[in-house]
DNA sequence: CTGAAAGCGCTTACAG
DNA sequence: CTGAAAGCGCTTACAG
C-alpha cells in the first residue's frame, strides 16, 4: 500500500515543539511544565501535562541530560550470580530505583578483568550513580567510577579504601548473634566455614563469630577455608571437617548457599546427621533456606532496610553529589531456627 | 584549599571540541574518526583515535544518539527471577551484548501490572531493541514496544501474536526426546507435571512429550497441574500424584526448578524412592541439577546457541530494523542421565 | 509568569 | 578528503 519506510522513522517521536505548537505556547513554557522546581503557573502546567498525556509526549531523556548533566541512570555491577541472594537483590533494587524514576544499566562480569571494559562502557553513559553488587569485585572498579565523577555505593560489602558509600548488614553483629545462638542452645565446639578470604562479609562474619565465642569462654573456633561463596565450595569443605582436631557440634557457614552445600556434603560424604550430630547455620535467608529438604537455620539479611537506605542515599546523591562517603550498617534480623540446628545438653550448665 | 565545586562539574568531560582543538582539526573530522563508515583518511583516523585514547576522550552517547536515533541500549525485561535459569541467562546475555557494544537497561517486574509502567520508562530511552526474558509476561508488553518502534525478541518463549522475533529452544522436540528416553529405558507409565498453563515453553514440552508417548504406543500421559515454574509448586504437585489412577514410573517436569521441588516432595511427602520407585526428568540443566543431592536427569538448553542467535538477530536489527519477524527454534541438547532416573524392566520388550 | 535565544555535544549533508 | 554550518530535542539564563 504505502511506500516502504524504515521502521524507526515510521513514527517520528513527538517533541516539545510539537506539543508547544499544539498548545499555542512557547517551547520554554512546555519544558518548564515537566520540572517540579521550575516557575510556571499552576494552571499552565496542568494544561501541558494533560495534553502531553493525551498525545503521548514524553521528554527525550537524552536531550535532557545533555543539558542537565544528570542521566537518571544507575549503573549496577553484578558478579557472583551463582549466589541466589544477588538476583533477588538485583530485581528488588531495580524496582525500587524505578519508583524514583531511575533506570538500571546492568554490567555483568565473571572475572575481574572483564569488568574493566564493561565499566568503561557504562561510564560513557555518565550514570548518576554506580552500585556494586558483588562480594568479589576488586575495588579498582570503584576508583574508575570516581575518576569519572560517579559516586559509588557498595551494597552488602565494604570498600577497601574509605572513599565509597556503603550499605551493608552489620556482619560482625550477625556473626556474634550466631555464636550466641549456638552457645545458648548448648553447643560447645564451634567452627566457621569461610568463603572468599578477602570479602568483607566473610571477614566480618568470621570475626564477630569467633570473637564472641571466645568472649563466652569457648576455645577460638577453627576455620575451614572453603574459598568461595558457592554450593560446591561448601560441599567440598565438608570433607575437611575430618582434618579438625575435634568434630565441632555447631558450624557457622559464611552464607546460605555455602551452608546448603556444606549440609549436603556433611550428610552425603561424611554420613553424619544434621542436626543430630552437628548443627549448621547459614547467613542471608535466601529462598532455598526454607525449602523442606534444607530447612536451614540462618540469619535474615535486612534486605528491605538495606534497599531503603540505598534508595535514600541515591536520592541524596542526586540532590547533592558532593557528600562525604559514609557506610551504613544495618543490624541483621534474628536467627531463624529451622531444622539444621537443635539444642544440645552436655552437662548441667547447658 | 580550592573553592568547593560540585562533584559532577569538578571534572568537565572532554568534548569533540577539546580534541579537535588539541589536534588542530575540525570537529567534523574528529567526529568522523569514530565512525567506521565515514570517509576519512586512514592516517587521520589513526591520529585522532590515538590522541583520544591518550587524553581520555570518548564520544558522548547521548549527544550521538540524539542525531543517529540509535542508542545502543537494549532493554531487557525479566520476571520469574525465582527460576535460576534466568539470572544465568541474564548475565550471559549482558556480557554477550556488551561484546557488540550494546548496553542492557534492565526492567524487573513481579506482577504483570507493574511491568507496564516500567516498560514505559524504559521506552523513553528509545532502546534499539527489547528482549523479553520472562515466561510469564503478557504479550501486551511486546505491543507497547512495537508502538514505540522498538523491535522485540522473546527469549525462550514464543509470542502470542506472530509479530515479534523469537529465539527459543525447540521445546516440542525436547518433550519428545524425553518421552523417547523414558520409554527406551523401560518406563511405561508416564506423567507430565505442568507449570504455568499458558507459557509457551510449558505447552510445547507438554505437547511434545505426550504426543510422542502416544506415538510409541503408551496411554496418553496424565498431566498434574503445578501451576508455576517454581520449587514450591513442584513440591506440592508431588502430593497430587496420589490422585492419579495409577502411580507413574516416569515423570517429566516442565523445568528443572519444578523438578527439584517435585523430587523433594516425592521423597519427603510421599516417602517414595527416586529413582527406585519413580524416575524424574527436568528441563534446562541449571547448575542445581548437578548438585549431588539432586543429580537430576534433564535436558540441556542450548543456551550458547540461543545467545548466539539473539546476538546475531540484534546485529541484523541494528543494520536493518524493518525485518520480517522470525522465530528461531534451536534443538535442545541430549538428555543428561543422572541419578533421578533408572532403567526399568517390566517384561522382555523393555 | 512567559518567550526568544543560546547552547548542551554530537553528526551529517553540503561545498570545496 | 576536510571544514563550516545546520540541527538533533531539550533546558535555562535573560528580558520583559
Amino acid at each position: 500500500m504505502s511506500t516502504i519506510t524504515r521502521n524507526k522513522s515510521s513514527k517520528p517521536r513527538l517533541t516539545v515543539k510539537d506539543l508547544a505548537r499544539d498548545l499555542g505556547m512557547s517551547v520554554s513554557t512546555v519544558s518548564r511544565a515537566f520540572h517540579a522546581e521550575a516557575v510556571i503557573a499552576h494552571d499552565t502546567r496542568d494544561l501541558v501535562l494533560k495534553r502531553a498525556r493525551e498525545i503521548g509526549y514524553t521528554p527525550n531523556p537524552f536531550a535532557r541530560s545533555l543539558i542537565t548533566k544528570r542521566t537518571r541512570i544507575v549503573g549496577v555491577v553484578v558478579a557472583d550470580i551463582t549466589n541466589p541472594f544477588y538476583p533477588e537483590v538485583l530485581t528488588r533494587l531495580t524496582r525500587a530505583l524505578r519508583d524514583i524514576d531511575m533506570n538500571v544499566m546492568l554490567v555483568a562480569a565473571d572475572r575481574s578483568g572483564e569488568i574493566d571494559e564493561a565499566l568503561r562502557l557504562l561510564l560513557n553513559y555518565q550514570p548518576d550513580l554506580a552500585i556494586i553488587l558483588a562480594a568479589t569485585l576488586p575495588s579498582e572498579a570503584a576508583q574508575e567510577c570516581r575518576k569519572a565523577g560517579t559516586p559509588v555505593i557498595f551494597f552488602n560489602r565494604l570498600s577497601a579504601d574509605g572513599h565509597a558509600f556503603g550499605v551493608s548488614c552489620d556482619n560482625v553483629l550477625g556473626g556474634r548473634s550466631i555464636a550466641d545462638f549456638l552457645i545458648d542452645s548448648g553447643h560447645r565446639h564451634l567452627a566457621y566455614i569461610a568463603a572468599l578470604p578477602d570479602a568483607s562479609t566473610n571477614v566480618a562474619r568470621q570475626g564477630g563469630f569467633r570473637e564472641r565465642a571466645v568472649e563466652r569462654g569457648l576455645a577460638t573456633p577453627p576455620v575451614i577455608e572453603a574459598g568461595q561463596f558457592s554450593y560446591h565450595a561448601g560441599y567440598q569443605a565438608a570433607q575437611k571437617l575430618r582434618d579438625l582436631d575435634r568434630m565441632p557440634d555447631g558450624v557457622f557457614c559464611a552464607n546460605d548457599i555455602l551452608a546448603v552445600g556444606f549440609l549436603d556434603g556433611v550428610r552425603r560424604e561424611l554420613g553424619l546427621g544434621v542436626p543430630e550430630d552437628i548443627s549448621i547455620v547459614g547467613f542471608d535467608d535466601i529462598e532455598m533456606a526454607h525449602w523442606p529438604s534444607h530447612g536451614l537455620t540462618t540469619v535474615q539479611q535486612p534486605i528491605e532496610q538495606m534497599l531503603e537506605a540505598t534508595i535514600s542515599l541515591a536520592k541524596d546523591l542526586a540532590a547533592n553529589s558532593s557528600q562525604e562517603p559514609i557506610v551504613q550498617l544495618i543490624p541483621p534480623g534474628a536467627v531463624i531456627e529451622r531444622a539444621t540446628t537443635r539444642r544440645r545438653l552436655y552437662d548441667q550448665d547447658a
